[in-house]
RNA sequence: GGGGGCGUGGCGGAAUUGGCAGACGCAGCGGACUUAAAAUCCGCCACCGAAAGGUUUAAGGGUUCGAGUCCCUUCGCCCCUACCA
């Protein structure tokens, strides 16, 4: 027997499957489609653990779902614009490309030596004009539709990089590449309308079945819809006249899920960011006090405000408003804690019902008024009777329970207040009939700042004309090329770029400036998943007969880290599409596994800053990719975090090599390495059941770990199966496994499906195998999944335990097709002599075929 | 503060609908083969106990004939999100 050498099977059928064309993609229409989809990697080196697991699990899907019978979309490309690029071309004196493309192809070889089955044709690479032009195409479309937008609006700037920054890329109020200080300004950017979408983005999760639970409720709290009212107050100086100085608005308008609470209303309050803030005070006194808060909120960094117990700052300017309910005058501050891109940046402090606002309140000795409380709460007795109005409760230490009746609060109070509550409504509607307020809808979700300052993405196409304004380019100038010659490391950008900028206007021909920004990558990853469907296309991104063919992808794979940027950003671009007639469907991503992260043996999360990133090179170069691809299967459920030990590794080895054994001996051909070693008539007989019951059961084991995607318990099964082989090899002589009517077509039998059940798992492997030692020629990763018979998969004669009062007692053997009153008097008899010795008799008996049965007893 | 998840041997993990807890593997221990080692093969391996037997799924309580699984309380860990009004 050849021994088992992954070394030199494993590059021979790389070679060779690219060859004759092996992992091409069918399009075969006679089969059900199935897509199958890892999310593609951004170029930034060598492939890590993450990688290997993210691409095992989906090749195992793809291979599986071939068997299977279906024709199967199982694509990659690379993420390929984005910092990391940049800032190695500037460190290195480079240009971006370079890098990009020289880790695509080191990616694209581990790729390959990994075995994983990919239809190179179609791969994606998002830094490609062939593929960039597209996006700049569906940026115009998106803008016809009213979908792009170029607004004023405060963002983080990083100071020393002279660019807007993603809110990931500031890490503790820092910039990541410069660790300067990022500020917030209000700049005018580029923005996708993803509020347009948020309701039906946020119904559609309900369809999403085939997704994580938690990535969905992740999606519907970053969406955030809550139901509430707007509410105007009129504003006013200290006598309730008109405030004097010039101030644009003399109506404020807030936004309040809680309209019942408004009797409790005893202060109000402004963002520091509150549009008009700065006219309202100035020249008063008030000036100075809230122009040095309002710069004190702006220095506290976007992680710092996060910072949950911050302490409140507010002060007080000068002003009051109107309580629509109650015509009473109250203060209005500006308070740091009040967030200026939520709702209207205005709101109306409830201290008695606000946690935030008690604190302020005690802090700014403002007046706290209970307005709602619980039936059984001795301030209810006392406030029902009660003339005056209590104006502050100082003996509470926090804000109370919002749930209740209302008291003090006018015609309202005994009207139970909430959330959803009658006091809600009658407030309301009292209030929309005077013009005061009306019902409404407030989403946290925010537009898409996709603008970015920087060179390496996608061209943002558009034109600046001194006479037209904001001009599109034309779709038959598309695409925007980047320009080649820049250079990164002497501060170059595409602003400064010498002739980047310089165009004419499409519309009336004078000269005009190109605009200089690019999009976010996040734009490239939106709608990657439809190129490969017609990723040569030529006059369109895609075709729509194919995209509708082949979406939506029945199965995506990747990490829980996008689990709202890059899933929300697509589900929101399907959407546009679909609206657009361009694409049948609503949502891209019918089934979604988020894979576990590959942490370090100490739980560190990997990264190239700590050293502790690991490669799987060295693996390879060990065991072989088959069994580096088995091992990471195995060690953890799919979703599972799991931190990498190598010291398993050795065992999958060891258990690949095994399977190797067992099928050359059960075909007769492992020689001097057969692993007989002589048993007897009974032995050879009592093995062979089991493999012949193994050989179905473990088949259906494996296929539903499949389904389901257990790839653990899958490879587990598959080992009990060797080990059942094992057995009867063990014991039966060699020449009994050829030449015995029963035992050879069992012993080809069970070699075939072995080799097809590891398939998936172990493609080189299981290739050589069912070439080599099987003598097939065609491919086994063409050949259809094994089938079985349930009937098989279970002994004639089952053991059953025998309980009493739950506890096991005894264990008893009956026949399969045993009654349950059969199985029930097999049971009692065995128990009969318990019963006796302990004087014991039968309440009722409960019988589970096939498991148990248990004897209540007195 | 809000939301989600988790807690099982020395370790990774299994137990699919409430039905024999610890499958499968790693590590460990013992044995066979070998001059020896590696490889391979066999056996043992939750805890207490010499054994009989008892105990055991973070802790406590509940529902049930029966609970790792369902419910309540407490503790611990992880992830997401956040002055969201």
């Amino acid at each position: 027997m050849k021994p088992y050498n992954p070394h030199e099977t494993e590059p021979r059928w790389q070679r060779i499957w690219d060859e004759t064309g092996q992992d091409k993609v069918r399009e075969d229409s006679s089969k059900p489609k199935r897509y199958v989809l890892e999310m593609f990697p951004y170029p930034s080196g060598d492939i890590h653990m993450g990688h290997v697991r993210n691409y095992s699990i989906g090749d195992v899907v793809a291979r599986y779902s071939r068997m299977r019978g279906f024709d199967v979309l199982h694509p990659m490309g690379w993420d390929a614009f984005g910092l990391p690029a940049e800032n190695a071309a500037i460190k290195h004196n480079s240009h971006p490309a370079v890098w990009t493309y020289g880790n695509i192809e080191t990616q694209k070889a581990s790729f390959k030596r990994m075995g994983f089955s990919y239809d190179w044709d179609r791969t994606v690479v998002a830094c490609d004009p062939e593929y960039y032009r597209w996006g700049q195409w569906i940026f115009l479309q998106f803008w016809k539709r009213g979908l792009v937008e170029r607004r004023n609006s405060p963002v983080n700037w990083c100071p020393n990089c002279e660019t807007v920054l993603a809110n990931e890329q500031v890490t503790e109020g820092e910039c990541w590449r410069c660790h300067g200080a990022v500020e917030k300004r209000d700049l005018t950017q580029w923005y996708f309308k993803i509020t347009d979408y948020a309701q039906p983005l946020l119904d559609d999760l309900e369809q999403l079945g085939g997704w994580p639970e938690r990535v969905r409720q992740m999606q519907a709290n970053w969406i955030g819809r809550s139901e509430g009212a707007e509410i105007d107050f009129v504003m006013c100086d200290k006598e309730g006249n008109a405030p004097q100085n010039p101030y644009p608005q003399d109506i404020v308008t807030v936004f309040t899920t809680r309209p019942d609470t408004l009797f409790g209303c005893s202060f109000f309050l402004l963002s520091p960011e509150y549009k008009g803030l700065k006219e309202m005070v100035a020249g008063t006194e008030y000036e100075k006090p809230v122009n040095d808060l309002c710069e004190a909120a702006a220095k506290v960094s976007a992680v710092e405000r996060a910072q949950g117990d911050r302490e409140k700052h507010g002060v007080f300017t000068g002003r009051y408003v109107v309580n629509p309910v109650n015509g009473e005058k109250v203060p209005v501050w500006v308070a740091d804690y009040i967030v200026a891109d939520y709702g209207t940046g205005a709101v109306m402090a409830v201290p008695c019902g606000d946690q935030r606002d008690f604190e302020f309140a005690r802090k700014y000795n403002l007046p706290i008024i209970p307005i709602i409380v619980t039936k059984d709460d001795p301030l209810f007795a006392k406030l029902n009777g009660q003339k005056e109005r209590i104006v502050s409760s100082v003996d509470w230490d926090s804000a109370c329970d919002t749930e209740g009746i209302l008291v003090q609060s006018g015609k309202y109070t005994g009207l139970t207040g909430g959330k959803h509550s009658e006091a809600v409504d009658a407030i309301m509607a009292d209030l929309i009939a005077q013009g005061k307020g009306k019902k409404t809808v407030q989403f946290r979700l925010r537009d898409w700042l996709i603008s970015r300052q920087r060179y390496w993405g996608n061209p943002i196409p558009a034109i600046y004309c001194d006479d037209c304004g904001l001009v599109p380019v034309p779709e038959s100038d598309l695409p925007v090329l980047l320009p080649e010659d820049i250079d990164l490391a002497a501060g170059e950008t595409l602003a400064t770029h010498k002739s980047f900028a310089e165009c004419t206007c499409p519309k009336c021909g004078k000269p005009a400036r190109r605009e200089t920004d690019t999009m976010d990558t996040f734009t490239c990853s939106s709608w990657y998943y439809l190129r490969y469907t017609d990723p040569h296309n030529a006059h369109l991104p895609f075709d729509s007969d194919k995209a509708n063919r082949w979406l939506p992808v029945d199965q995506y794979i990747g990490g829980i880290e996008h689990a709202i940027l890059h899933l929300l950003y697509s589900r929101f671009f399907t959407k546009v599409l679909n609206d657009m007639g361009m694409v049948s469907f609503t949502e891209p991503f019918t089934n979604l596994l988020c894979q576990g992260m590959v942490k370090d043996a100490n739980g560190e999360t990997m990264s190239k800053s700590k050293g502790n990133v690991i490669a799987p090179e060295d693996m390879i170069a060990e065991y072989g990719a088959d069994a580096v691809r088995a091992y990471i299967l195995f060690m953890a459920p799919p979703d599972k975090d799991l931190n990498w030990d190598e010291a398993g590794l050795a065992g999958l080895y060891k258990f690949l090599n095994r399977v190797w054994r067992v099928v050359h001996d059960l075909v007769g051909k492992a020689g001097e390495d057969t692993l007989f070693k002589g048993g007897s008539k009974e032995e050879v007989d009592g093995f062979k059941k089991v493999l012949l019951r193994e050989r179905h059961r473990v088949v259906g084991k494996v296929t539903e770990d499949f389904e389901r995607n257990n790839f653990n318990t899958a490879i587990s099964a598959i080992m009990e199966l060797t080990n059942a082989a094992g057995d009867f090899l063990r014991v039966a002589p060699p020449e009994k496994r050829i030449s015995c009517q029963t035992c050879g077509p069992l012993c080809a039998d069970v070699a075939e499906v072995m080799v097809k059940l590891i398939a998936p798992i172990a493609p080189h492997m299981a290739e050589e195998l069912w070439h080599e030692v099987l003598g097939h020629t065609d491919s086994v990763h063409n050949q259809s999944w094994p089938t079985f018979d349930a009937d098989l998969a279970v002994d004639d004669d089952i053991e059953m335990v025998v309980q009493l009062n739950g506890k096991i007692t005894s264990k008893i053997t009956v026949s399969k097709t045993a009654s349950e009153d059969e199985i029930k008097n097999i049971a009692q008899q065995s128990v009969a002599g318990v019963l006796a010795t302990r004087n014991l008799s039968i309440v009722k008996a409960i019988a589970v075929p096939g498991k148990l049965v248990n004897f209540v007893v007195k």
